[in-house]
RNA sequence: GCGGGCGUAGCUCAAUUGGUAGAGUACCACCUUGCCAAGGUGGAUGUUGACGGUUCGAAUCCGUUCGCCCGCUCCA
């Protein structure tokens, strides 16, 4: 099968004109980084869910779940770092419009003999120190100043003074005057709880599901009867006040989250499990019918690494619009609950019976958003393909994943006897399956409608099901074949494909 | 946040120098139809993204704003 990725563009009118995704608050004219999903589009979303929760919960020894609330005690986000890590400082050039962050524009004093004669900046590279000497000696030139110049002493932007920002110029023109004090950007959301808005009712919606974990970490180990290693699952929103959401459901303000915090001892294997655990992603994926080959993974640089984190690789998926992060998987060590117990004075750990040793124990976090998997399936599985002459849109979507599993047609709508027995088949099947009943319209443009929206299978209730008792014919999305079966053996049939 | 492009029926698009908003397709009903978007008849559909201005008159001109796409920037 081709593993060609469909345009964004037809991903984008498939998804409105079929009832899967609408941009949010449609008639107010949309709200960015906002979007609701339709009656197809939450059948697709919560089978994806399903599926993951089935694989990795129920048919799983060593993961239970969860869900946490959305807003929890602010004092979560002040331990895990969201507070005062998950912010950006921004600077912008008046002039060029160009923006910075400010941790990343680095500036300098240049004096000789203790006299100041100007500022020079930087952006943060290997190189920096070298260029912002250079820039030195060369104000230094061009003032034709005499003396030996003092070392040049690079700091970020964030700790320029009032009386420095004015000084220091812009990466872009090179002159000074033209950059904004820096302002800081948190990404979080903020609300306030009960009635009064004042300091101390402010909370933040979670920007991450991990943390309804960590914080819930003593809970589950004093119930859940869990033995190390093990983890716990949970899925739900997540809200992050990004800066600029791009590329459809890729990167929204509010999305869905999918996580595991994996919880291994401190003296086990990190890598190893680590290792482990992108196999086990990938296998799902593959499992849910997105091919390895548009599959990569992405190895975080060391010095690129979150404050928590020990390794972080990606899964990335090859989206209509580049190479991009479909799941992060992060060695987490034991920051998360280390902060957690300090901040809240509980003890977060663990007692080895075995060892008679009680630790906090590391962590494996597989993260992976609803969405992007959503958005994946449906670039995996759209395509244009020709039947007969005629263009056709078919979703290839796999039998677990599709919004209907299958689609109970009538031949014809006039024969009262075919669309009785069809209305019957149809109310036996649904008590199980999601399935479309429909006698509109000539029985192949009935096919091309369930084709488009990924109904795996069409089932037509004719004469000869009638007469000869020859069961019902089924009709292959893929391969337009058709192969004859009784409704019996039709149940069987779907509750394979469908349930694995 | 900046620059560029774009917003007309569910969709794809028309609409002359500013002069009654239309077509195809889809949709709904009925008829027809013995397996891959057939045919017939009838029907419904728009504050032309929103707000304001100019004008006797605005989809069209001007301003503001919202949203979408592309490129920067951003994306612990």
């Amino acid at each position: 099968m081709a593993t060609s990725t469909a345009p964004m563009d037809a991903i984008l009118n498939l998804c409105k004109r079929r009832g899967f995704v609408f941009a949010s608050s449609d008639i107010y004219g949309g709200l960015n980084g906002f979007f609701d999903y339709g009656p197809l589009g939450v059948e697709l979303k919560n089978n994806i869910k399903q599926a993951w929760w089935q694989d990795f919960v129920h048919r799983a020894d060593d993961i239970v779940g969860l869900d946490s609330s959305i807003i929890h005690h602010p004092a979560t986000w002040k331990a895990s770092g969201h507070v005062d890590n998950f912010t950006d400082p921004l600077v912008d050039c008046r002039e060029s419009k160009m923006r910075y962050r400010a941790d990343q524009l680095h500036f300098a004093p240049v004096r000789v003999a203790g006299d100041l004669l100007g500022y020079v900046s930087v952006l943060e590279d290997e190189g920096m120190q070298a260029k912002a000497e250079e820039a030195a000696h060369e104000m230094k030139r061009k003032l034709a100043r005499q003396g030996t110049l003092e070392p040049v002493v690079l700091r970020d932007f964030t700790q320029a003074t009032a009386e420095e920002i004015p000084l220091v110029p812009s990466p872009a023109t090179g002159k000074p005057g033209s950059l904004t004090p820096p302002r800081s950007f948190n990404m979080m959301f903020q609300t306030h709880v009960g009635a009064l808005q004042d300091a101390s009712s402010v909370a933040y919606l979670r920007p991450e599901t991990a943390q309804g974990i960590f914080i819930n970490f003593k809970n589950v180990v004093d119930t859940g009867r869990v033995r190390l290693p093990f983890g716990i699952a949970q899925v739900g929103k997540a809200f992050r006040n990004e800066i600029n959401p791009r590329n459809f459901i890729f990167r929204s303000r509010e999305f869905e989250q999918m996580e595991i915090e994996y919880f291994i001892s401190p003296s086990a294997d990190w890598q190893a499990s680590h290792r482990a655990w992108i196999e086990r992603c990938l296998a799902w994926f593959e499992s849910i019918g997105i091919p390895r080959a548009k599959l990569s993974l992405h190895e975080h640089p060391r010095e690129k690494l979150s404050h928590y984190s020990k390794g972080t690789t990606d899964i990335m998926f090859e989206f209509p619009f580049g190479v991009q992060e479909l799941q992060g998987i992060a060695a987490r060590g034991d920051f998360d609950l280390t902060q957690h117990s300090a901040a809240s004075g509980q003890r977060l750990d663990w007692f080895d019976e075995a060892s008679k040793e009680r630790y906090i124990p590391h962590v494996i976090e597989p993260s992976v958003g609803v969405d992007r998997v959503f958005l994946a399936l449906l670039a995996t599985a759209y395509h244009e393909d020709e039947v007969e002459g005629e263009k056709r849109t078919v979703l290839r979507l796999p039998a677990r994943v599709a919004p209907y599993k299958a689609a109970v047609f009538p031949l014809l709508k006039n024969k009262p006897e075919l669309v009785e027995r069809a209305r019957a088949l149809h109310a036996r099947l649904r008590r199980r399956f999601n399935v479309f009943y429909d006698e509109a319209g000539a029985i192949g443009r009935r096919y091309r409608r369930q084709d488009e929206i990924g109904t795996p299978f069409g089932v037509t209730v004719d004469f000869d099901t009638l007469e000869k008792g020859a069961g019902v014919t089924v009709r292959d999305r893929d391969t337009l074949e058709q192969a004859r079966m009784s409704e019996d053996d039709l149940v069987r049939f779907l509750d394979e494909r469908v349930n694995g």
